[in-house]
DNA sequence: TAACCTTGACTACAACCGTGGTCAAGGCGG
DNA sequence: CCGCCTTGACCACGGTTGTAGTCAAGGTTA
């Protein structure tokens, strides 16, 4: 249902991480690696709040950016479109694939081994 | 890497199941529920054909379309970035997330212990 | 005080996406 | 043979995305 995009998602994973930042914050929390000039976030910014994913707050000239979508929720509502378009709607052949593509470590897989034993319960 | 979007992935699915279909058989084959126009379909196809996932061969006037990637190993890397972007690279939050929304099954559980324990050997 | 930096508001613009229209050429039914 | 259907080629058009530029107002610094 709402629509963010990739680079919109690692606003997101910021003000998840840090709710309450301005612009800048948000251009310098995202600093290594993300090469993006402040316009650039702040159009994000912008365009995360028509969509109602982000709240501002007004900071004197400034504003402060709040989510307002859950993190969990929307995490878990992506994996479901995820899986419906490209796996059928199957879980099971996507953890197959990530096990092909060594996607799970042996980490994953004892975690996933006691995920499946709470399950069955 | 090969970006594909949604509407184009349905039509790879029809082709990954039965290679080597023209135009219109692709849309007759989309038939239950998508309701495409046959050049909407047409469209996709050649956008296909230019990112280079299709193949044409010519069949007296018209072109019979075969996939030129491979479907294990499309699902395998979009499942891969789908993680990448969404989960930060961590396979189990997913499967985790897929339980709390109820994305798997009894069969699922019992088919990816099955998994789990061939992986571990 | 004068020049400069920051901030939000608005604008730009090309690529990609969903959706289909137009057009001309060839094949088919009657 | 004549009109109709199908087919590929090309075009359209509004929405989203990535990536900023411009502008004016207010704060900061020398």
């Amino acid at each position: 249902m709402m629509q963010i995009s990739a680079s919109e998602l690692e606003v997101m994973d910021v003000l998840w991480a840090r709710p309450g930042l301005a612009a800048s914050d948000v251009h310098d929390a995202l600093g290594d690696g993300r090469d993006w000039n402040v316009r650039t976030v702040k159009t994000f910014l912008s365009r995360l709040v028509e969509k109602g994913a982000l709240r501002t707050v007004e900071d004197g000239r400034r504003y402060l950016y709040f989510p307002q979508i859950d993190e969990t929720e929307y995490r878990a509502q992506a994996a479901t479109h995820f899986i419906d378009r490209v796996f059928s709607g199957r879980a099971a052949p996507l953890v197959a694939h990530l096990a092909d593509s060594r996607g799970l470590t042996l980490e994953d897989i004892a975690a996933l081994e006691k995920l499946l034993g709470e399950l069955k319960k």
